[in-house]
DNA sequence: GTGAAAGCGCTAACAC
DNA sequence: GTGTTAGCGCTTTCAC
């Protein structure tokens, strides 16, 4: 009978059902490696329970965010993933108050009880700096993201942690803010590298970062591992063929976003169960990009 | 008056105005650092004309690709955008007969009149060998795509073009064949090295395989590029921090993403505007990975 | 079981 | 100008 080519319009049928099949994902940047991860995870999920995924990215824009969000919420999206993206309290209770089933992912909302799925970066940072410790480094450097972001926030902190546990004082000369960008790591290692007494290891707060650190030493002249131990994180794929292949603290990125996308469609069907929130565990990966500290 | 926070209904403005402000993008891997520059261009474009992206990832998959097709065109899209995807002549005959806007980006799909818009991997081919011989290579490797891949064939068709009119005879040995991923960059590399004659130099189809090369070269002990010359294709933001930095062909990719887009909009304001094809150019980008070649 | 009818929230067309 | 109305294509309900 139809076989001549007749689709159902899903236009109509949503609107009558009041609900449609289409998730908001907002992220940062999509080009990103690390989020692109979550968000092929994100994807794979929802294209497996018959739903489309909206891309929308933020740059970290407030106002995008918005004018994103307000575009999703017109669209009857079923729900919104947050992935890291600048989200404050007042849009997550706005939100909530409209009954938008949402969940945040890589980032907490302060004083929001909220479905949220997160890495331990306390751990992560912990683990970077502890393997630096353990290969005899003491002046470790931390190359870190935007303060206000509480992934970077937290694996700081796992870094001062870990350094006051071993006794070595904290040098704030040695922690310079970047902005989880090849180029900004590349700019931090060439500051650090200059100072009257330089670190002999470096914990970037992400693998992108830490490429380039990498490359900025290596154009100095200095070898890695060799001269300068360098973590990263994230265990982007990359890791594994840069030169020389890079240490790093791992977080499960195609699993957070399944996990976050299940999180979402379990709140779509029942908006008033109580809010969950996961913690995942990191893990450290030891490649070629440290080793034990030069005596000199 | 609505001050309290009412939205209008998108579903019901589009079931009434017989369309929607969403478009379908469909790439073969979101995660992948080219189709990621792509499709930011897409979305910054899309969003600044008001317009939404559905993300769809098929890896290749003909049936995903499918399926991710149907469930566009039953929520009604606007119109759709092939990034480099599967795309056969039965599907957009088809989707032409249904009268669905579309564009095919970075692929030709033969046969069919369709807006495409697409990179002169010809003359990028012949750019990267040109290169080469330039500096003194003869005998240079390939590590090619698909070749079912209008994009990868181009790429090696300029490879060979470019090494017959510089004499040196065609050695089917230093071609091989990859899949666009680190891993099958840097597998090329251990059999390309491996060879009782191995090639002084290698066009990489991709930057993502010319890393994979560059690393499996470094841990095979050869300097890059004293022992080996590599050049890429893409211009990736990775390029210019890989140790060393990355020589390559680069291709406009994200303008790619934002003429398609603003192609596929054209196309559904005037369905029957003849068919338009843009075919953009390549730069090559000297960087560390290439030099004269040593004489042994 | 099969069939008719109302209505989801909006817009375009037409009347006033 | 301002106000009313029909109908987009589907689902759900209710009558048969």
């Amino acid at each position: 009978m139809q076989e001549l080519g007749y689709k159902p319009n899903a236009l109509a049928r949503n609107l009558r059902r009041q609900q449609t099949s289409s998730i908001g994902m907002i992220v940062p940047d999509s080009a990103n490696p690390f989020f692109a991860e979550v968000a092929r995870g994100i994807e794979d999920t929802s294209f497996g329970q018959n739903h489309s995924v909206i891309l929308c990215n933020t740059d970290g824009d407030v106002d995008k965010q918005a004018a994103h969000t307000d575009l999703l919420i017109k669209n009857q999206v079923a729900g919104i993933l947050f992935v890291a993206a600048g989200i404050s309290t007042e849009l997550v209770n706005d939100l909530q108050r409209r009954r938008v089933p949402l969940v945040v992912v890589d980032r907490e909302v302060p004083g929001v009880a909220v479905d949220t799925v997160l890495t331990n970066h306390l751990q992560g940072g912990c683990m970077a700096t502890q393997h630096l410790v353990d290969l005899g480094h003491r002046r470790i450097a931390c190359v870190s993201g935007g303060s206000d972001l509480s992934p970077s926030a937290e694996r700081l902190t796992g870094y001062q942690q870990k350094l006051a546990q071993s006794g070595i004082p904290y040098d704030e000369t040695l922690v310079v803010k970047g902005d989880f960008q090849y180029e900004s790591g590349y700019e931090a290692a060439r500051q650090l590298l200059a100072l009257a007494d330089p670190p002999t290891a470096v914990f970037a707060c992400n693998d992108l970062m830490a490429v380039g650190v990498i490359s900025a030493a290596t154009q100095l002249g200095l070898r890695v591992p060799d001269d300068l131990s360098v973590v990263g994180f994230d265990d982007v794929r990359l890791a594994s063929f840069t030169n020389p292949p890079l240490t790093t603290i791992a977080q499960p990125k195609y699993d957070i976003g399944v996990l976050a996308t299940e999180m979402l469609l379990a709140r779509v069907r029942n908006l008033d169960a109580p809010p969950r929130v996961e913690r995942l565990d990191t893990k450290l990966v030891v490649r070629g990009s440290t080793a034990v500290r030069n005596e000199p």
